[in-house]
DNA sequence: ACGGCCTCCTGACGGC
DNA sequence: TGCCGTCAGGAGGCCG
């Protein structure tokens, strides 16, 4: 679910209301997530104070003096600042409570996501070292494109796997994967390993302008996604090709096709990407 | 090291 | 109305 833009739209919705502000109460009610909720856990974050609420890739990183706690979420994982919780529905697995009376509410149907503490340095835990670069902020679409080309040669992936791997770059979903591939012109089945400097630039600027855009528009939403007030994204009616098989495609008419790989569903046009 | 496939889980939707 | 198959924004883990 939640790709870059959707996590930075929760990053900078729960930022107000959870930074510098030092933990009440931890309600966890379904401790089965993608990794089992670490018993415990509830004493451990008493009285723990955010002094940053960071992103980085997919993950958000709340830090504290004493550690981080990273929340994932996954496909269908979302985050809600509540001034006066209603009572919690079935796929509400944690509530956090901070000293300003605000409740941060974790909601996740597929439980795909993640709630894990750690006092490693937040740079070497297991999750995070990995991770390839990053695709907004301060990296420019030069580094981008240079760090794209450098790890491709000899890569006999496709272009569409290469961009979805976070060790590679991070925060690109199925969505933004096709919808860069649509802008910069390249066919999704294209042999990484085989795409010119030239081309990586032009994917390198469509990748981080169509980020930012979302970003811009509070994210996407398809079903569950929404953003820390409970509403959701408008980025779907900027989609060019994403879920708008046999449409026409905006630039050229013709009918977009659909078509499956590595077990997820790849959008493009036959026309426009080669 | 790499690439392809499977898996976790719930819910929505379409066809019969 | 219900049942069944398919699909959905992620990504770790396994196998060859």
């Amino acid at each position: 679910m939640p790709e870059l833009p959707e996590v930075e739209t929760t990053r900078r919705g729960i930022e107000p209301a959870c930074l510098n502000q030092t933990i009440t109460n931890v309600m966890i009610r379904n401790r089965a997530l993608r990794w089992p909720v670490e018993e415990g856990l509830e004493q451990t974050l008493q009285g723990v104070t955010f002094n940053t609420i960071d992103r980085q890739a997919k993950y958000l990183l709340l830090k504290s003096e004493t550690g981080t706690l990273i929340i994932h979420l996954g496909m269908t994982g979302s985050l809600r600042v509540l001034e006066t919780p209603p009572p919690p529905e079935k796929h509400d697995h944690f509530d956090l409570q901070f000293s300003n009376g605000i409740t941060l509410r974790y909601r996740d149907p597929r439980r795909f996501g993640a709630l894990l503490w750690t006092t490693d340095p937040i740079e070497q835990h297991p999750l995070i070292v990995h991770l390839g670069i990053e695709p907004v902020g301060i990296t420019t679409t030069v580094e981008i494109a240079s760090h794209l080309y450098n790890k491709s040669r000899g890569r006999k992936t496709t272009i569409k796997s290469f961009i979805m791997d976070q060790k590679i770059i991070t925060g690109v979903g199925n969505i933004y994967a096709c919808e860069s591939l649509f802008l910069s012109g390249i066919h999704p089945k294209r042999s990484a390993g085989r795409i010119s400097k030239t081309r990586y630039q032009k994917l390198a600027t469509a990748i981080q302008n169509r980020l930012n855009e979302s970003i811009q528009q509070g994210g996407t939403t398809l079903q569950d996604f929404r953003n820390s007030e409970g509403k959701p994204g408008y980025f779907q009616q900027s989609l060019t090709v994403y879920n708008r098989e046999s449409k026409p495609c905006k630039n050229c008419d013709t009918p977009i096709k659909r078509f499956t790989q590595s077990q997820r569903s790849t959008w493009y046009c036959p026309q426009c990407q080669r």
